[in-house]
DNA sequence: GACTATCGTGCAAAAACGTGCAGAGTCAAG
DNA sequence: CTTGACTCTGCACGTTTTTGCACGATAGTC
């Protein structure tokens, strides 16, 4: 493996874990401790993180309370977004919505995709910035502090100027009766637009989030073509969703 | 095989695998490790891969570590960006340029300070979300890779929704003669854009600009109110713009 | 304050590197 | 067809970089 190989694999695992711990990271990457310590240190004199004893952490650890937030995104979303990641097809244009699912979508996008990446998040918009095939398209407007996308009346006028192939949308609420619903009103307006003038709509489902009804509907389920959940929690969605006209994608169905 | 049908097919493992092994890429193409590292070298002299220790990787990664760039700003463009946070009042309107200076600026702002801040830069956007009484209104568009900032027809046109009291705005070059510039075209509309729409201009002007001209330009002296400038760079600074109907702030004379 | 895990440094083996050189192939002029 | 200039490739050799181990120092824990 080469050396520039293994740094870029120890800021990936800081930056998915939220830390390195140099025992793991060296079974992990087969090199001695020795080896992922002197790495640590070099990249702590590039500044790329803050060395501490037993591994490593982030550098912006002070300032960053959202990048403790995507640390910690538990296996099922990064699955998720995988599986939604996989549903994008080269030379598509494709809404994504913000939420640290959404967040791990874009992650998981292939390095080499070239597509149209339209999104109100600029979290998401940065993390695509190494995907250089890819076009992205920010959709301006108010920035909502607790989600960290954009909203409000001119985020949905200028929505208009999209009609995408598809669009995948985070929501808080997932009932089989009472649809797709969110916490937050605006954020309910800009998911109910986008998912109007999309081809096809597809939620992006955590387990938590089942059987849960939160204040603002974006829509029922006819208006969305898909789901997609993850590992375990594909029982649960079959029993609750499975009648509903809406396809259930999941990472165990190839 | 043709030294140029070797060379495409070592871009195109690149591509595919993300980096290049050179043994392992000698034994795929059938020739020696030697000639490998002829090829790597010789594409490292013309900018289309980055070589390194055992092979070699992508360039692109040399635009990629934005977020080292900005772990690394040096003190020159930190004091500029406090000195324009001092200039931002209370209830202001504010638009904040992309750039390392720029964000800078965003990072300088009290955290308790109540103003409205428009920007076309994500990265500024993510850097306000601590600041909890900020509304923070990002300008949509076309993404730029390289500069990490919005652009574009679309971009130009939504500007017009903002009338701000006061805009910091950067530039790669700054001429006395040649007025303000910028190297890419693009941007140079954009900022254009709002320094006509603004209360007063205010150019970020870290030393290494000075006297330097780019590619397109933004305006000349006489459109923009005022420049920051710091710390050992002010009496160059006052030598080569003091002339101009322009003021020139520093963080030295309070 | 003692014990253990981790750290940094020096060192030696292995891998990778650059350079010089010779043989093979190519091309154009004679 | 031959010759000479030129390029490309692989090999040899000395140099540099990387890596794992040993050992004393240091930091964290109880």
């Amino acid at each position: 493996m080469l050396n520039h190989e293994r740094k870029t694999r120890l800021l990936s695992i800081l930056s998915d874990a939220g830390s390195i711990v140099a025992k793991d990271a060296s079974r992990e990457l087969e090199v001695s401790e020795d080896t992922i310590r002197r790495d640590l240190r070099e990249l702590a004199r590039d500044g790329r993180l803050k060395r501490v004893h037993g591994g490593a952490v982030p550098v912006a650890e002070a300032n960053a309370p959202f990048a403790a937030r995507i640390g910690i995104a538990p296996p099922e979303k990064i699955a998720i977004g995988k599986r939604a990641a996989a549903m994008v097809e080269p030379g598509q244009v494709v809404f994504v919505d913000g939420g640290t699912t959404a967040l791990q979508l874009a992650r998981s996008l292939p390095a080499q995709l070239s597509a149209t990446i339209i999104t109100h998040s600029p979290n998401v918009a940065m993390e695509l910035l190494n995907h250089s095939n890819l076009d992205v398209e920010i959709v301006g407007g108010r920035l909502l502090r607790h989600s960290v996308v954009t909203s409000g009346a001119a985020t949905i006028a200028w929505l208009d100027r999209y009609r995408p192939d598809i669009c995948f949308i985070g929501a808080t609420g997932l009932h089989p009766d009472q649809g797709i619903t969110t916490g937050v009103s605006e954020e309910a307006e800009v998911k109910r637009a986008i998912i109007a003038k999309s081809g096809s709509a597809i939620i992006l489902a955590s387990s938590e989030k089942f059987g849960a009804v939160s204040s603002f509907k974006i829509g029922d389920w006819r208006d969305v073509d898909g789901l997609i959940v993850a590992g375990e929690a594909r029982p649960r969605a079959l029993e609750l969703f499975g009648h509903l006209e809406c396809e259930i994608h999941s990472d165990e169905n190839a």
